[in-house]
DNA sequence: GACAATCCTGACGGTTTCGTCAAGTTTTAT
DNA sequence: ATAAAACTTGACGAAACCGTCAGGATTGTC
């Protein structure tokens, strides 16, 4: 009887439960962040969304209590892996080796989570009106322990004088900008479409340039 | 009688015909691409265009045929400004100077016109649907000269060895981060808002990561 | 096999939005 | 002054969209 959806779903009885549950919301979930990405939250239509999931629209809001909370739920998720290739910045490791594997697996998983970096770049694009304050606090913290790791490396003269926060604000726009701006970049590099080949060649470029 | 609008005014008469036409059009493209940057295409609607021009709804139609039609106008307006920082870039000049001045222009032009360069990434973003074939035509073409001089500098041993295409696209990934994305870069800067000394700081260091 | 929990869904209401229209007013040309 | 062109506008129609709801179908449990 009682209406149950959303966050509270998961009760007693173990964590298979809701199977049904969870493959739908997956289903949900992949089929949006496609349609975000590429209409936007506004262009978006809940029944487009139904569609291209195979469910009602009605089955939908079983699933969601509002589109809004859809669009949520993707931030939360694509926020989680937000600052995962960071983990390979630490004081203690070499910094060239540190600084290409960090590029290489950001290039790598923006690849083939094109989808999702569109759709994040276009919330921040919008002013990031959806990040909660601890998501911008946790962004915050990250990148200052990253930071504090290159000025680590300056300091042991291990690493040029560059200012480490713009320093970062430059890896991340460009890494990002070959998947979310593809045709931008299909276009200079005048292929039609990106490949594999072309993110690798990226990477070795972008740290050619920074001289690494 | 005959409804005249869009593409089919300045009749006979002479060019300061239409001064209404000019200063109504001007003041619905400037609100037009505020709020498509912020919103989206879907997201704005034609009475808040009105209501921010200060004219009645009626009269936006009265201008322009549809609302893509506005939308198209401000892509053909900024996209006639995307190369213009591109014209420092000719061989017979000192790499670092003209590459100095570009960056710095495209700096500065992204900051100042910082609506027009939103709204231009959030239509990259979707896939640039609504840019011509010639547009992406002349991209290409004014592209592909600009890395003629690059390799022509190189040739020259002028010029680190670097691909032309890939260096433009960290060029430009780079510069237009800071005004697209700027919630972002103000909390990596930890600064509560982007002032145009944060953008001359960046023009520095990204000269100097780029050994310039 | 019965009972509850979970899942499914067609139909519907209220609102918003795009774009139209016909009749007005103002500006310009002669 | 007068006529045509340019401009303005309130009201309206049609479509699209969000989200609801009541009741039916499945699945799981004891």
């Amino acid at each position: 009887m009682a209406r149950q959806s959303g966050d509270e779903r998961r009760k007693a009885g173990g964590d298979n439960e809701g199977r049904i549950r969870a493959r739908n919301e997956a289903k949900i979930l992949e089929v949006s962040v496609r349609l975000f990405s590429t209409k936007g939250f506004d262009g978006t239509t809940i029944s487009e969304i139904a569609e291209e999931s195979g469910l009602p629209k009605a089955n939908i809001y079983y699933y969601f209590q509002t589109k809004a909370a859809i669009y949520e739920r993707l931030i939360a998720e694509v926020f989680d892996d937000w600052d995962a290739a960071l983990r390979h910045i630490r004081p203690e490791r070499d910094p060239r080796e540190a600084i290409g594997d960090y590029v290489r697996e950001k290039l790598e998983s923006s690849r083939r989570n094109a989808a999702q970096s569109r759709f994040f770049a276009g919330e921040l694009l919008r002013g990031g009106k959806f990040l909660s304050r601890g998501q911008r606090q946790h962004m915050r913290d990250v990148t200052r322990d990253a930071c504090e790791a290159v000025e680590q490396w300056i300091a042991d003269g291990r690493f040029p004088k560059l200012d480490p926060r713009h320093f970062f604000i430059m890896i991340w726009a460009t890494t990002q900008f070959y998947s979310d701006f593809a045709p931008v970049v299909a276009t200079t590099l005048e292929v039609p479409r990106l490949r594999k080949v072309d993110f690798d060649d990226a990477a070795e470029q972008i740290l050619r340039a920074i001289n690494f």
